[in-house]
DNA sequence: GCAAATAACCAAACCGTTTTCAATTTTAGA
DNA sequence: TCTAAAATTGAAAACGGTTTGGTTATTTGC
């Protein structure tokens, strides 16, 4: 049904209606309350491409998603949801072919060019990543999940994960660990160097000098968690700690321990990321999980409150969350034993 | 930039340029090929709003997304990305508030009122599922990503539940387990009632009585997975093997198993569905685990295909695409030991 | 009681495309 | 060379709303 049909159903004209419905001052209660119930029962929404069209808003928020299909995206997903839910605004999923270079930049331009979102949400930023450039010169709102250290202003929300990796590895110096591994997420995005540099400061700051043979980095999978781990706990001089980039990756590591004839939390410690999964909780892991926690649906969900603020004017220079991560220690983690070798 | 200026700049009108880009065949190539060129280089492209109010086609398609986030979501929607990149289609996720039951209906009513997405993609129908009875009276092209009884015509593409599940089972039986445990997922859904079906029907074709002691539902977490692995296997009369309903669950399971100090693979047998996850494979477990294998990313690309393939007139009654389901064994699947009560 | 202010409503212009219908140019046929 | 047919191009009318700038009752102030 189109408004003008629905305006004569009432008796009204397609000016009056479209106020009443948007919630105009300028319309009598009387008519607000009758053209609500009447387009209740007749069921007239208006065309959601005409109103964008004339208004130009788009009503939605654009999500480019990576080919990766990566775990932690559906529960941003779904945080961010929950706060759209209320809001006339929906999520669009924009398809990544390739991490081809140019396809990126050109699949951006194209996408602020034909108008079809409000606003970007930018996912794993690089130190200087070009997107954050391209949409502040395309004058598109946007609002950074993660850090950039690229000088154009912007809005963003990170973990501090620096502080998160540097606390968990210094916990372990301070069980007496020595040699501690990590296993890293794949190296480039921002939150993968903070990390890094988390760790190198906990151990520099204890005298320790980080030994690359006990550093990997990779995607957040089981099996690269068990491989590296394993491998590092075959050399000659293994660690007895490890740090872990997410709870994937910490199964892997379990694993790996296992393998071996050792214990978790006994002969090897071991701490990781935790973004938070229904279906998969360090409490419930055997031996729990010692982690580094911070809930990727909240992000989501205060992500998308950000965007909507984005959207009603709020300046991008306010914009900067800088979340604190919590420590949850569990059983995983425990006083290093002498060495066996 | 507009077409309108845009078109001045290449020295044609509107209506030509406007052909040109879409592949109008009227259009010399001369033409088009400048266009083309003058387009890339001056960075014009169609105000997409304007396009879909007047083409009335949305250039989406949409996604009910359920407040459970589920795991599987990540992986369908990123099979749907790999088809849809090269299309001038997008994704549309719909955050679907509560599984409050008239909540759902009515917005299923506005989504396709207002015109926001071209189809819909309806996930884990039940037997008797409404949303498929209300988007076929609503005249909204969809494709069921599942099955339902209803008497309604509708496009569907699921996987062989029943078929899988009754081989798992009939080749447990086959080793000699007669103590047979499903965790199955939430019930209500139509995937959940073929599952229990192919669980019975196997039992009983060899003369077994399903014990409802031995049959769980719920979410797919390690945590139930967990949960009710433990329970069985405390029974009086324990299970001597596991049907699981997910990669999660088995999770569980293994950890239930061995939390009583049995051995995967030879005290107690484990099958699972695997829906083919990049961050966490069968073949990794330890031991690894038989499963029984459809890739959700092949899925979600093959349903967006369909959902294409619909809406260039494509009848939904043609589209019924049950995929068989592979049965992988591996180690966690051996002969019944007896039983040591 | 009357001018001025206010409230409530409406006609028509406009958002940026696509597409119908008509005009013009080019090509083919005789 | 001339005409009919085919190939290109354009002008203008939609698409379905919102919003500007009135217009017509209804109050308010004095």
């Amino acid at each position: 049904m189109k408004l003008k049909e629905f305006a004569k159903q009432v008796g009204l004209s397609p000016t009056t209606v479209s106020r009443a419905l948007s919630g105009y001052p300028e319309v009598s209660e009387t008519t607000r309350a009758r053209v609500a119930e009447a387009a209740a029962r007749l069921g007239y929404s208006p065309n959601v491409n005409a109103v964008r069209l004339k208004t130009g808003r788009a009503g939605a928020i654009g999500v480019v998603m990576g080919r990766a299909g990566e775990f932690h995206f559906a529960e941003f997903m779904a945080g961010m949801a929950e706060r759209l839910v209320a809001e006339e605004t929906d999520i669009l999923v924009i398809p990544m072919a390739d991490p081809n270079h140019e396809d990126e930049m050109q699949l951006y331009r194209r996408l602020v060019e034909s108008r079809r979102v409000d606003a970007i949400i930018v996912h794993s930023p690089k130190p200087n990543d070009e997107r954050i450039a391209l949409l502040h010169e395309l004058g598109m709102p946007f609002l950074v999940h993660g850090r950039s250290a690229i000088d154009v202003p912007h809005a963003w929300l990170d973990i501090d994960n620096e502080a998160a990796i540097k606390r968990a590895t210094s916990h372990l110096i301070d069980l007496g660990h020595r040699r501690i591994a990590m296993i890293n997420g794949r190296s480039g995005a921002t939150y993968a160097l903070h990390r890094d540099s988390g760790f190198r400061k906990a151990l520099q700051s204890h005298g320790i000098e980080p030994d690359p043979q006990l550093m990997a980095s990779g995607n957040f999978t089981d099996e690269l968690g068990f491989r590296f781990a394993r491998s590092f706990l075959e050399q000659p001089n293994p660690p007895t700690a490890f740090v872990a980039g997410s709870m994937m990756t910490a199964l892997g590591v379990y694993r790996a321990v296992r393998s071996l004839g050792m214990q978790i939390g006994r002969d090897v410690s071991v701490i990781a990321h935790d973004d938070v999964f229904p279906y998969l909780t360090a409490d419930n892991m055997v031996p729990s999980l010692s982690a580094t926690r911070s809930s990727m649906r909240a992000a989501g969900t205060r992500c998308a409150d950000l965007v909507l603020q984005l959207l009603s004017g709020r300046s991008p220079l306010e914009i900067h969350e800088l979340w604190p991560v919590e420590l949850i220690l569990r059983e995983s983690t425990g006083p290093a034993r002498p060495s066996r070798s």
